[in-house]
DNA sequence: GCCAACGTTGGC
DNA sequence: GCCAACGTTGGC
């Protein structure tokens, strides 16, 4: 069982999005990135636990804690020419974009910030915090985990 | 809105 | 396969 940080914009997706789905429980839609493609695909199993990361946003910061509840899948909004997420190169046979589905687990009673995951000196290696990341599900280490839990 | 960093595209 | 141009991300 492995631990990830997936970002949303809270604008497009916020963790209340989710908290007010049906079992609290959603798609991961509109990766379209393929390192992040293929950890969806690839990497993420059930059980697996993530934290649920606002960007581009006023305050940035971890908002909570989802778990995998599906793994890997197509991706339905790349074929659906109405959708933002449609790739008109992708087939049902060949898709090329996976998503999971992710169900809440908690929110955080208040936020991480990504001030705060940049204070912390034992999250100096988090990839999150690192020059010019941009990707939007990473791997987090079991050590980096348990120091965010900390700081909740 | 700015800009750095990175990803993608496409001509050659 | 190279690389310039362009697009996107995301913090500030």
């Amino acid at each position: 069982m492995r631990y990830w940080l997936m970002k949303s914009e809270p604008e497009t997706y916020s963790i209340d999005h989710l908290a007010k789905c049906k079992k609290q429980t959603d798609r991961w839609e509109g990766v379209r990135n393929y390192q992040a493609r293929n950890m969806l695909r690839d990497d993420m199993e059930i059980g697996d636990q993530a934290f649920f990361y606002h960007s581009s946003c006023a305050e940035p910061g971890i908002v909570g804690i989802v778990k995998i509840v599906r793994a890997g899948y197509p991706d339905a909004t790349q074929f659906d020419p109405e959708s933002k997420y449609y790739d008109p190169k992708s087939t049902q046979e060949k898709p090329i974009w996976y998503t999971v589905d992710v169900q809440l687990v908690k929110k955080c009673n208040s936020l991480i910030s990504l001030t705060a995951i940049k204070q912390n000196p034992l999250l100096e290696t988090m990839q999150l915090v690192k020059r010019g990341n941009r990707l939007s599900v990473m791997p987090v280490s079991p050590a980096e985990w348990q120091t965010i839990l900390g700081m909740a």
